[in-house]
DNA sequence: ACCTGAACACCGTTCAAGT
DNA sequence: ACCTGAACACCGTTCAAGT
């Protein structure tokens, strides 16, 4: 057994890994991680001050890998790019958009990826006023829509996985009462979200919003 | 001690009162509502099949009080005045924000709510499809805000309450980080993020997608 | 029908003790 | 300097047992 060095690098590594084999963020737990890492739990407490010190750690090694688009390119187009890497980040990476906001964003990559969007709209013409409230609509956005979609996912593994039978109740509630109280807007709601894939519905969402911004220039 | 039977709306009540008292929706816990009715904690589980079905009588109770817009004001009247009830109503009851994601929405007052907004920009012209992802955008940015916004009065406290020096650390390396590194449009986000309050955000964020959907509908 | 108590399998965190 | 083990104060949930 070549025990090797435990490291602050090497529990973060094992942490995002923890995590995304995890069900949701709260079943990511310290005890977990140093089972992986064949250490006590206690251990961890030499490397990292608290579990939220890990969180952070985490939460920055996911900031770092946003690639800020050229820019050279239309404000538009780098605003698009620019969420959809994140988009793509918080989708390939489970329970990533929960951790950003469970956590302080105090590191040098997370505050300056926020002065860059603010950035391109300044850029474009917006007031720092605008451009810091414009790029807040689209991140709450982007994170309710991420969240609720890693939720949904969750309560669906809960029902196939184990037992769940309440949760199972639930969802056939759903359509029973769409019929019954005859609510035609919520059953076609139910066929455009299950024929329309989540990144589709955030680049609606997102054209629906820079359009709101364009004109908000105009007008 | 006139010790008053045990009923569903009653747990549902205290639920909702222990929940008020919480820093965070996962401080929320049934031997929390067990100490305060003063019965032990397995008691719950004879009127509730889980702590999940009580977070969903919880959410129903809350959705309840959602009132409608009169039908006969524009469409953008309606949805705002509607969006912002919402926003009173999970800012006035902490946490509820979370409770709606956490849930499903199964139920009838919860369905009829959403198939109600859709309605508006059915009605309004929009297509179902448009009324859809317009209510899911809507939606996610007032979820996301007003979670964020949790989030921070839960550190703010923590921060002032406990000792809590790790969280107080990362608040002061915002500043400095901001201020070494130059990020101008951050400083400046913090300075209007401080002066505007968080419905005069929301209220911000809500024109701008309701601009989009004009945009929309005249393109 | 309603309620309890003990138990189980989990948490984060601390701290004296080991090497 | 690094790591452990036991302990503390919490969780949700189950279930035999009481009234």
């Amino acid at each position: 057994m070549p025990k090797s060095k435990i490291s602050r690098p090497q529990i973060i590594q094992v942490s995002l890994k923890t995590l995304a084999n995890c069900q949701s963020l709260d079943q990511f737990s310290m005890r977990k991680v140093a089972t992986t890492l064949q250490i006590d739990a206690s251990t961890i407490y030499w490397y990292f001050e608290s579990k939220q010190a890990i969180l952070q750690a985490m939460a920055d090694e996911i900031a770092a890998q946003i690639s800020f688009p050229d820019a050279n390119l239309d404000w538009k187009t780098q605003l698009t790019q620019l969420f959809n890497n994140l988009f793509d980040v918080y989708t390939t990476h489970p329970h990533t958009a929960e951790l950003m906001i469970e956590t302080i964003p105090s590191s040098e990559v997370r505050l300056a990826l926020m002065n860059h969007i603010i950035g391109i709209l300044v850029d474009a013409g917006f007031s720092e006023t605008q451009g810091s409230a414009a790029m807040s609509t689209i991140d709450f956005f982007l994170t309710g829509l991420v969240i609720d979609l890693s939720k949904e996912r969750q309560f669906r593994t809960e029902i196939n996985d184990k037992q769940a039978a309440y949760l199972h109740e639930q969802v056939t509630q759903i359509h029973q009462i769409t019929h019954d109280e005859h609510l035609v807007h919520m059953q076609n709601s139910v066929k455009s979200r299950n024929s329309e894939s989540a990144k589709q519905q955030f680049e609606a969402g997102l054209k629906l919003i820079l359009k709101g911004l364009v004109a908000d220039k105009e007008g």
